[in-house]
DNA sequence: GAAGTGGATATACC
DNA sequence: ACTGGTATATCCACTTC
């Protein structure tokens, strides 16, 4: 039969000693349905090209007298092929060796290697081995022809009877459709949970939640109010195990294809997991009656077979997160980014202590945080979804790995078509020897001079890094050993380092990313759409991770001198756009690895337009610098220590009125809110009227109810994020003290949380900061000098400086504010 | 015990 | 450890006088 049908979860299994692969997911009229299909496994054996036949026979001949005897088991090659290959751009021959099974592979592969062949292949993950043979990807949809497998065929043992799902199909054809042509609602449920402990499975599970995207509501809960009165949404239970059967039988009536959590790959799925196994509560949610899986290694992730946990955590980081104004990945701030809508507030205490009124506030609460989830999971589908097409790679992957995997992930997946052989993992030495190597030379950053500058454009190199990689040809393929003349070469890490100018895979590869890249950014343009906007970015981010991964240690195509280079072109480029510009009669006043401000003067935006065009013209291979924009005004400051200019440190009014500020305290979180304010107003009044007399009276104003102590505590309070356990830290600042206290009071402190204290005044007199720390709750007063000397001067002063007020003389009489106010 | 300096730490920029 | 390097700034830890 042939149905339509889109791939969202694969699995696999032995018969028979063979691997079979299950494909889990949709057809269009919604069933769900599994595909079963028979996977080869092989590795490769990498030959010299210039081996004889006879070199070659001996080889191969070796090779199948390579047995490994255990336990019954009688592991050889069962096939081996000769094949002309590429590796690392270059022609090998290589032996295409055939297993019975992945297992097998896996044992032979490194038998073999250790007799000394160079082997390569083995370390791929067999479902992406399974994508990349045959071509069946992830959130494509196909037109699949196969067997339908009845209850009692017995083709892979039976195992469909035992399969939660529509049907099943021994898989003979697939046809892959346009990418544009279907589209793909998934069913979705969100869930979170509640509890009195946050230590994994201490205490017990008060409520949970489930929202779906067809607008299920239910707070499963064996918690009540004496009086028994509960909204409709929530059902009670007779107790904790109960409730955990309940919720997995409503997981299983709504069939999901993703359960959606946040956070939960760490808390709601493994403490759910660890409650169930303790309470012996069924919760059979695979669609073979299998449980709850945690995957192993040192990023756990939750997993039940057929039905794709997303922790959208995960996914946020590595998709959003860099463009985002959210100064935490808190489910609040996010669903306050992405949707307008908060969580519902509520206090949080002890259920022993709940009051009859609290517990409806509390269901909802629980309530919320699904609801929020499963609409964040929707707003993120599209992305979730072309993530999957582009990369190749399952959703349940793209939403968890790092940018870095991803870009391995979808460079492996486009080996085919330079019929490149994949090159091996780094292993433990190397790795160690890679991550200890010497930093090499980043980017260029230009000394600004301080001052109020009026008409000032910013241009900046699109990709910068990905189009000198690709204009360079810069990659571990094409590094040459030794000096060539016709090569691209430049001088970094104190040598002269050479790249072919035969274009090499990698940079290929990110030559097509980048012009897809283009492509659909265009076409969104022309006729926007969340697909295209979706798939746009996922090559952009691909395309500015590319030099990242080609110096992270842990890539398979790792290579400093690519990433050394990378940044040195880099540099040569933006140093000769400076040069051009000012040869123009253009000032330039700052740079940035690959932006430039410079003061248009009296140029008009069409002069400005035409240069950035002729700058164009001469800029080598596909280089490209773009207008950033226009400003009508913009500030740069001095260093707090001496009179030269701050790097990573300005701010701009737009011509088109927007503000863009960088740097400055008003944008770091770590900064009391009543400094990053009065900065923010200061710079937005100095900007917009270029006369600083209005800020001064400003800051005035501040710094007068600072010492009438009538400033909120929560306009003090400074945020300081833990981001390792307490007792690795080395030197005690004020932040671990916080956290200190907070541990004395019982109060959780989750991994990388954020401290919230304030300075305080004390009786004694203190010299360190950390000794005045108070919690947010604590009683007392803050701190006058410290916020004054140490937050709101430092925030302003660089500020004026520029306009030659001095601000010293502002914090007059700040003396008076000590011990005898008291 | 004050002053100076380097280290540890957090956060931002691109 | 989960892309890279560049940069500012604070506060502690330690040395020196």
């Amino acid at each position: 039969m042939k149905i339509d049908f889109i791939p969202i979860d694969y699995d696999h299994f032995e018969f028979n000693k063979r691997d079979i692969i299950k494909v889990i997911g949709r057809t269009d009229k919604g069933k769900r349905l599994c595909l079963f299909d028979e996977i080869d496994s092989f590795f490769w054996v990498l030959l010299d090209k210039k081996l004889s036949k006879e070199k070659i026979k001996s080889a191969i001949k070796k090779i199948e007298k390579v047995r490994i005897k255990e336990e019954g088991k009688d592991i050889k090659a069962i096939k081996i092929i000769p094949v002309e290959k590429n590796f690392l751009g270059k022609p090998v021959t290589a032996l295409k060796i055939f297993t019975k099974n992945n297992a097998e592979m896996k044992v032979l592969a490194n038998k073999v290697e250790s007799e000394n062949f160079t082997v390569r292949g083995n370390d791929l993950n067999i479902i992406t081995r399974y994508i990349i043979e045959k071509d069946l990807i992830p959130s494509y949809w196909y037109e699949v022809e196969g067997d339908i497998l009845t209850e009692d065929s017995l083709d892979f043992g039976g195992i469909q009877k035992s399969l939660d799902v529509e049907f099943c199909l021994k898989l003979k054809k697939t046809k892959v459709y346009d990418q544009f042509e279907k589209s793909f609602n998934p069913k979705a449920v969100a869930f979170d949970i509640e509890c009195d402990d946050i230590s994994l499975g201490e205490g017990e599970i008060l409520m949970i939640s489930l929202a779906s995207s067809e607008g299920f509501k239910k707070v499963l809960t064996w918690k009540k109010p004496s009086h028994g009165r509960k909204p409709e949404y929530v059902e009670i239970l007779k107790d904790e195990k109960e409730m955990l059967e309940k919720f997995s039988e409503y997981v299983s009536k709504i069939s999901p294809d993703f359960l959606v959590g946040y956070y939960s790959d760490h808390f709601d799925f493994p403490y759910i997991k660890t409650r169930a196994e303790k309470l012996k509560a069924k919760i059979n949610l695979g669609i073979d009656g299998s449980g709850l899986k945690l995957t192993k290694g040192k990023n756990v992730a939750g997993k039940i077979k057929g039905i794709v946990h997303i922790d959208l955590l995960n996914f946020i980081d590595t998709a959003y997160s860099q463009y985002m104004q959210s100064e935490t990945l808190s489910l609040n701030e996010v669903a306050k980014e992405f949707l307008g809508e908060e969580k519902v507030k509520f206090e949080f205490k002890h259920s022993s202590k709940m009051e009859d009124s609290e517990w409806e506030k509390y269901y909802e609460y629980n309530l919320h945080d699904s609801v929020l989830t499963i609409k964040l999971f929707e707003k993120m589908w599209p992305d979730l979804m072309e993530f999957s097409r582009v990369i190749q790679e399952p959703i349940f992957e793209v939403s968890r790995n790092g940018m870095s995997k991803n870009v391995e992930s979808y460079i492996l997946h486009n080996l085919k078509q330079f019929n490149e052989v994949p090159e091996k993992k780094p292993e433990h030495d190397e790795l160690s020897e890679r991550r200890n190597r010497e930093r090499y030379e980043g980017a260029f950053v230009f000394e600004p001079i301080p001052g109020l500058y009026e008409n000032i454009a910013m241009f900046d190199f699109t990709s910068s890094y990905g189009s000198v990689i690709v204009t360079y040809n810069l990659s571990k393929a094409t590094l040459l050993e030794k000096p060539e003349k016709d090569a691209y070469s430049i001088e970094t890490l104190g040598k002269k380092v050479y790249f072919s100018k035969k274009p090499g895979f990698l940079p290929e590869i990110l030559k097509e990313i980048i012009s897809k890249r283009k492509q659909f950014k265009k076409e969104l343009k022309e006729k926007p759409d969340a697909i295209k906007k979706a798939r746009s970015n996922a090559f952009k981010l691909l395309a500015n991770s590319y030099y990242g991964y080609q110096g992270f240690f842990g890539a398979r195509y790792y290579c400093v001198e690519a990433a050394a280079a990378s940044a040195a072109f880099a540099r040569k480029a933006i140093q000769e756009v400076i040069e051009k510009i000012t040869k123009e009669k253009h000032k330039v006043i700052y740079s940035d690895t690959d932006s430039i401000a410079f003061l248009r003067g009296k140029s008009s935006h069409e002069e400005i337009k035409k240069l950035l065009e002729k700058i164009n013209k001469g800029l080598p291979g596909i280089m490209e610098l773009e207008l950033e924009g226009f400003f009508k005004r913009g500030i740069w400051v001095t260093k707090r220590t001496g009179e030269i200019g701050a790097k990573k440190k300005y701010a701009l009014r737009g011509e088109d009125g927007k503000l863009k500020i960088r740097g400055f305290e008003t944008v770091r979180r770590d900064w009391c809110k009543l400094a990053r304010d009065t900065q923010n107003r200061v710079i937005r009044l100095v900007l917009d009227e270029g006369n600083e007399k209005k800020a001064l009276e400003y800051v005035k104003e501040v710094i007068k109810k600072l010492k009438e102590r009538k400033i909120d505590k929560k306009e003090i309070l400074i945020r300081t994020q833990l981001k390792k356990p307490l007792s690795e830290y080395k030197a005690i600042s004020p932040h671990v003290i916080a956290a200190r206290k907070m541990i004395e009071q019982e109060i959780p402190i989750a991994h990388g949380s954020l401290i919230e204290y304030y300075i305080a005044e004390t009786l004694e007199k203190k010299k360190l900061v950390r000794e005045k720390v108070k919690l947010p709750e604590e009683k007392g007063e803050y701190n006058l000098e410290y916020y004054l000397t140490k937050q709101i001067l430092p925030s302003v002063e660089n500020i004026l400086q520029v306009f030659n007020v001095e601000t010293k003389n502002l914090v007059e009489g700040k003396k008076q504010t000590t011990l005898g106010d008291f």
